[in-house]
DNA sequence: CCGGATCCGAATCGATACTG
DNA sequence: CAGTATCGATTCGGATCCGG
């Protein structure tokens, strides 16, 4: 019953613990994007098993760093306790050094809102920040993000109705871009944001193409030194 | 076969496709102290089952995170890539984080050299730091951290034999402190470092008391906030 | 001794189905 | 909506064995 632990004294090791099961993080990663129901986690995870995600907010919460939230209508909500909290600069580190070593996206891989959401807070260089209103299109997830004061914020667009609702957050973005996994190699540096316009990897739908320029200059992940 | 994957294409994702497995982390923070032959894993890890060591050296070493270096007489040692020393701060900051939810010591968790190099590396807080020559007993892990200039160095000694031997890193070290578990509630601030000598969780085998207050403002850390 | 590989039972995970 | 239940497929843990 004790295989579940590593029998080391040593706060790595809890951490681990803690987090380390499958999924654990991931679950993490979209809750620090805003309480989510069981249903958002479940498909904003995709091939996550319902039975693990429900023993996953279990353990999480048993560990503090979880909580269930009654909502007032009905229904309820996962939220993170300020403990679940602290691990934000720590799942933005993860995620950055993870970054490194993404290569092309795997046949059938998947780019959610809470993961594309949390890639540019990733992404995000406060010294370097460009002020701007930019709208983020990959695959169908379609992203707000504002740039003030150095500040980022992130607001999720419902990308299945195109004209009507005024659930955007005000006003039209400075520019849309559009754009498929290939985004990668634009916030990598790996292409400039001319070329990238030029070989179609990236779409300026409205606005200036300046405006992709401040984009890469704002969200930023130096490639990784030599390995070997 | 793509069931080790989770099928986002996101940097975190990535991540913990490369270092969630179990005992991959563990692994890591060993080589972090330095380079290490697979023996020297093997005990460092004492429960790591001896088939789980070898495969997730293959697979940390496909990744780029770990590299096999044969020695000039014999035998061979793994240490960290540049890309697998990027983790430091990571580990680190997942080790504070985790540090926090340590409670009282399960029956048989052992503390190894390694894990407690990584520890006082961990609770080091440059600000802070008062300068001085620390040798730290805890079980039969014995440890010489020196601060000079801000800097932080962790020797690790040889308990087995007491007397002889020149391995020691040079002279008197300012203070010999000998502590078990307890040691945490000092690193915490739970309790005072006067208290804890009082109380008989550390023992100030040579050198001042006094020292062991520079030991536990050099090295600290805050405990979680109220997580409910 | 070092550096693993192999074998097997136990525990976990993944996929699907089902329920209050 | 918010989960349980079930069951086959994997992985993990523990022990043993092997070549240098």
């Amino acid at each position: 019953m004790a295989s579940r632990t590593y029998g080391q004294y040593c706060g790595l090791t809890r951490a681990v613990e803690l987090v380390g099961e499958r999924w654990a993080l991931l679950i993490i990663r979209d809750l620090l994007v805003g309480p989510r129901r069981y249903t958002d986690l479940n498909q904003g995870l995709a091939r996550i098993p319902t039975n693990i995600l429900s023993a996953r907010l279990k353990e999480l919460q048993e560990a503090g760093i979880v909580r269930r939230v009654p909502l007032l209508n009905c229904g309820l909500v996962y939220e993170l306790t300020p403990y679940g909290r602290e691990l934000e600069p720590i799942v933005l580190a993860l995620g950055r050094w993870g970054f490194q070593a993404m290569g092309a996206p795997k046949e059938g891989d998947v780019v959610t809102p809470d993961s594309l959401t949390m890639a540019l807070r990733t992404a995000f260089r406060t010294d370097a920040a460009e002020p701007g209103d930019y709208e983020l299109h990959v695959g169908d997830v379609a992203l707000r993000a504002t740039v003030r004061d150095g500040e980022l914020r992130v607001a999720q667009l419902a990308p299945p109705a195109p004209p009507a609702s005024g659930e955007r957050p005000a006003g039209e973005p400075d520019v849309v871009i559009a754009a498929g996994p290939g985004i990668r190699e634009v916030i990598s540096g790996e292409i400039g944001p001319r070329c990238a316009i030029e070989d179609g990897i990236v779409h300026v739908i409205a606005g200036d193409a300046a405006m992709l320029e401040r984009f890469a200059a704002t969200f930023h992940i130096e490639p990784a030194l030599a390995s070997r």
